[in-house]
DNA sequence: CTATTGATGTCATCTGATGACATGGGATTG
DNA sequence: CAATCCCATGTCATCAGATGACATCAATAG
């Protein structure tokens, strides 16, 4: 392959999480980033789009399990019942190292512009749920509507998962927003 | 006052959107909103944090409007109750004008990072609900889903308004969503 | 051995953003 | 009326993010 260490990407997204956790997004430089994995500012760009898009690599992948379990869900199930499917899905991307997942949020949640990019990814995530359900020959209206609304379980429940105390299982704090929501605007 | 022509910001809340609209965000530089406007791009960034900023002046305004009316919700009423009286509230700052709605969503929907700053918007109109939803008694948890459901209704109604064809009241648009996704939770 | 390829470096440049300081017209005050 | 202050704006300098154009060099194919 090429003629310098192997793995650029990879060293990239480690060196820059350390230091956005060191010292803050802000006061990071991509030059910094590059330094510390032994290549130049240029390359960083060549890998990430931009700053931002260093600690967002996995969300496409997270996005395609999702969907994937999304159409493996039997067809009769109900709109909320395949999102839910994709969710638990999600869970199971996510789930296994809570510690990263801190770590990652951790650095997201002090930055107005990382959590920007964030929405972004789970905005996108809901518009390819939509369309998996309107696949399965869901009306638009209905389901953009229940893909937004998984979209708000998966916030908030991933929001007490990370910042539980307890070493809680993600799928089931999911499932237990999933009965909440339920509860919610079920009461008149 | 000033020795300038007044309305500084207004001027370039103007020439903004008509260049944004003209040429597309990217293609656009402070330098030409201020030169627009009759000031120079220092001053641009005095009135607006960022380049971005200059669309989303109104959001605290609503924000206040959708948070007094949750405030004057009757105390009886159920955390959905409450938000969907601070989505009329919403309904009732924004559907005056569909034609400025429409323009300015064009030029959002064409940008990511317009999108971002969008999204960003409406999680801390999120987080504002929460907390008047907190502030009338209920359940932090309870109260963050209620939230987000609120905007993921909001978002969804937005949306087909916006886009439809006829000319419908934005308040109906939000009530019929609403409607819909009682539908959607409860069916098993 | 030579040509090709692809990842990386180097250089130049643009634009967004921000701090420090200057300026001058209108408002205020004595 | 004149001295003074206020403050919105201008001017200047500088930095960091981002991107295009082109050079470079090791591995690999033929």
């Amino acid at each position: 392959m090429g003629r310098w260490e192997p793995g650029a990407s990879g060293r990239l997204r480690e060196a820059a999480l350390a230091l956005y956790l060191e010292r803050g997004f802000e006061q990071t430089m991509v030059a910094d980033i590059a330094e510390r994995a032994g290549v130049t500012a240029r390359t960083f760009f060549r890998y990430f789009g931009d700053k931002r898009e260093v600690l967002f690599d996995g969300s496409s992948e997270l996005e395609e399990r999702s969907l994937a379990a999304l159409e493996a869900a039997p067809a009769t199930a109900s709109a909320l019942d395949a999102v839910s499917a994709a969710l638990d899905a999600a869970a199971e991307t996510i789930g296994d190292n809570r510690d990263l997942a801190r770590a990652r949020q951790r650095v997201i949640t002090a930055n107005a512009s990382l959590r920007e990019r964030e929405l972004i990814k789970l905005t996108s995530m809901s518009a390819a749920v939509a369309g998996g359900l309107r696949q399965r020959g869901i009306g638009d209206a209905e389901a953009s509507l229940a893909a937004e609304t998984g979209i708000a379980v998966f916030r908030v429940a991933f929001e007490r998962w990370v910042n539980a105390a307890e070493d809680r299982d993600f799928g089931d704090v999911i499932h237990e927003t999933l009965t909440q929501l339920r509860t919610l605007t079920a009461a008149s």
